[in-house]
DNA sequence: ATTTTCTTTATGTCTGCACATAACGAGAAT
DNA sequence: ATTCTCGTTATGTGCAGACATAAAGAAAAT
């Protein structure tokens, strides 16, 4: 073989990539089967598999049980974003992190928010709002709704101190999770905590979660104009 | 055991996040090594590893040689974004796919481009842009710079019947590339070619991608206001 | 006390082998 | 021709065993 030895599934999926750039194996065309791959860089098909699983995963591939595996036609690559408690994502920016809660009470919400949570009108949920500052600076606000049914303790907590955000994460784990982003003219209320300018173009990012089958919260993390969600780089 | 066998990596996984969910481990606290695991559930170690392994990827676990497995105090959980052409986006919302070509010209980029391609300036590229069109409406505007360098081939081809979108797919592979989001007022030629209000907020989406060390290119798709990017579901 | 070296431990990975499972396609039964 | 059955094939997964590697902590040398 020309190729030396290519032991190691980092190395595999290397090559396998270097083929796939260098047109070698061109879009949607078929690539060899696990088991001559593995004969052909001299390793096991397990190592093979993970390798080819995970471009799979990647969308660089599709695999299909006897029909094989051929090089994706039109890749859809996936962008991977972080989304962590605001705190982090602000210290992770060298600022120091402040937090006000704006208010909190019962209510009903609204149709966007029962809509996104899958639930019926009409049931009282608990609402909290607070802005996160960066270096004392409006950094975002949140925006949240949550479900007094699943997180009944969520009512005499007090959300001075600790902010919503990072309690729910503490202390109510979730299953499921959906997460929305999009772009608005920023809000009176907006304008008003977030210090900024009428019509500014707001970016925010909408979150629901469950627990098992209960809705635990929903919220909207409103951020300053400017802002970018940045992906981390994946294949 | 009290635990009946749990030997597919899926049910070790499933068992896993249920002990956590229900606080059988806490966040923060270690659990039990891949060898206690495997006897536990009667199965084998790589069964275990496995499962763990992507539950790490995951964000949910924290692994480390030697000090062991602990479930993450403050997990970062992965949103998962499908990047694919805007034809097949409209397309799977079941709307009738439209093209137009705006113009396309050879031209020195702006400032923001040439730092997201990460090079100096002064570089002549290709600058084409264009309009995809759901049911005839437009949906969003490509603004794109071409990078003739790594493309040649790009400054003859006729963009007037296949979007570079998916025509730099189809011809042009990658290795590396950048994604970011951002939100701004709509400009004037967004406005124009988006057929939206003064001051409208406009959704973008950045995305710069290379080939090993060379530039490709940088796009900015603009979407009508009101645009949703949704993720779908990680754990 | 500080630094260096060694041992131990848990995860990370590779291997060969086995069997499970999806799915294509040939051939039989209708 | 149509439907059904069944063998073939490639991927998907499980296993035991082995060795690699990172890293914490103990022991030894300075």
């Amino acid at each position: 073989m020309s190729t030396p030895d290519i032991n190691s599934w980092q190395s595999v999926q290397d090559e396998v990539l270097r083929r796939i750039h260098n047109r070698i194996w061109k879009p949607g065309a078929q690539i060899p089967n696990e088991t001559d791959l593995a004969k052909e860089f001299n390793c096991g098909r397990t190592t093979v598999n993970r390798a080819l699983r995970e471009l799979a995963e990647s969308g660089i591939l599709e695999r299909k049980r006897k029909s094989g595996t051929r090089v994706a036609l039109h890749p859809v690559s996936r962008a991977v974003i972080a989304v962590q408690i605001v705190r982090r994502e602000i210290e992770e920016r060298g600022a120091s992190y402040g937090y006000a809660l704006i208010d909190k009470r019962v209510g009903t919400p609204p149709h966007a928010v029962t809509f996104a949570m899958e639930l019926a009108q009409g049931e009282e949920m608990l609402h909290v709002r607070a802005v996160h500052l960066a270096d004392g600076v409006p950094y975002a606000l949140e925006d949240r709704w949550i479900c007094l049914r699943t997180v009944p303790q969520a009512r005499d907590y007090d959300f001075a101190q600790k902010s919503a955000n990072e309690w729910l994460l503490e202390n109510v784990p979730y299953n499921r999770a959906t997460l929305s982003i999009l772009a608005t003219p920023a809000s009176a209320f907006e304008q008003e905590y977030l210090a900024v300018p009428d019509k500014a173009s707001i970016l925010h990012v909408e979150r629901a979660t469950w627990r098992d089958k209960g809705p635990v919260t929903f919220v909207t993390i409103s951020y300053q104009p400017g802002h970018r969600i940045i992906s981390t780089t994946t294949s």
